[in-house]
DNA sequence: GTCTATAGCGGGATAGAC
DNA sequence: GTCTATCCCGCTATAGAC
């Protein structure tokens, strides 16, 4: 067998969650903990004992604040969806009414979440498959909703001639998957800050959907 | 605690490896139920015993055809990426010299990759972390070759005034994070058949690089 | 190559003192 | 809330018969 050493899943970046929505005291260091080592190590290759030793207490504290290791995870995804949904929403609220605005509000929004956040957006997109159905589904709901956001300036940007594109529906997975896998890669080891990355994107979303700006 | 049920990571397909470089017999059959199993619940969430259950052996038996769970992990991640580079050389390979059909050719084969072989591609790509640096090396070469071959075309794209993009590196990453998300989404249970989104997906990249086509 | 049996360890979770 | 101590189980991997 091996010594301890793996490869990390995504760049070395500190592990941050949004403020105001994040618990305070033990509760938010073991959500913290907890995002570090499901990102580097996924939800089953943490054990309870490592969470505990990075937070610094003894495993058995843990439960007085969580009453199982999965219960931390879906906390951390709920908030990872709500996050975005919120930037989503928010992004919409604040740009202007056309539908390039919004497709281009929308996927700079997508964007920003997912560098401001990689490591949130990584453990929310891919450990949600740990949790069990009653667990995930509030946050399968914020999700079909970020979906319903996208898809309703699609149609909107077909239905008034605005977008030439000839399947809204692809286009928009396409949009969408090309933004999530920005949590894959961005981090300070790399030279593109957050806001030049989501710009480009946003301007590549435009130009799939046949504006060239 | 909870009962047995996990959600699924990627859509119902079956669990299918290329023809040719699957090894015969038990060792083979090995492989697929690994393929199935690392693809729903990940390398960590799978046990010896479940994987032994699946091929119909028992769990002892698969010492006698790999020396460690990790090496069947090693042995598809490694599938899988020679699939891939195999796949991005043969369509430069038989595609036009002009770097829009190399373009267009390359994200055509990279989706096609990726819809044909779900599985091996989600466990490529999120599983590989779980491997020693020594079990990565040769997987991790692949890799970047196939970053150069999109890199090469986007590059002469550009030099050539063929291409319109402000950041060629940027497009290069969106168009394959694009693509990869492919694995996540494609299956029998959706309409679209592989060749069309490739056929899309090629002439999204062919936009993002400036080309209304 | 395949099995039964088991070693040896680390896992999640709990009891109960402080 | 936090600790020490521990239960019990499932895990990877090995030994040895056939």
């Amino acid at each position: 067998m091996d010594e301890g050493w793996q490869p990390r899943r995504v760049a070395a970046v500190a592990a941050e969650l949004p403020e105001g929505v994040t618990p305070a005291g033990t509760r938010g260091r073991i959500l913290k903990a907890a995002l570090a080592l499901y990102a580097e190590t996924g939800f089953h290759g943490t054990s309870i004992r490592r969470l505990a030793d990075r937070v610094g207490i003894n495993s058995a504290t843990l439960y007085s604040h969580y009453p199982s290791k999965e219960h931390v995870l879906a906390e951390l995804v709920l908030i990872g969806h709500r996050e975005l949904h919120t930037r989503l929403t928010d992004a919409l609220r604040r740009c202007e009414a056309d539908p390039a605005a919004q497709l281009a509000a929308l996927v700079r929004a997508h964007v920003l979440a997912h560098a401001r956040y990689p490591l949130l957006a990584a453990v929310t997109n891919s450990e949600l498959h740990a949790l069990a159905p009653a667990q995930l589904a509030p946050s399968l709901e914020l999700r079909e909703a970020c979906r319903r956001l996208m898809h309703d300036v699609m149609a909107q940007g077909v239905a008034d001639g605005t977008f030439s594109v000839p399947d809204p529906t692809l286009a928009a997975i396409a949009i969408g998957g090309m933004d999530m896998q920005v949590a894959q890669w961005f981090g300070p080891d790399q030279p593109y800050p957050a806001d030049v990355v989501a710009d480009h994107y946003a301007r590549f979303a435009l130009r799939i959907v046949g504006l060239d700006s």
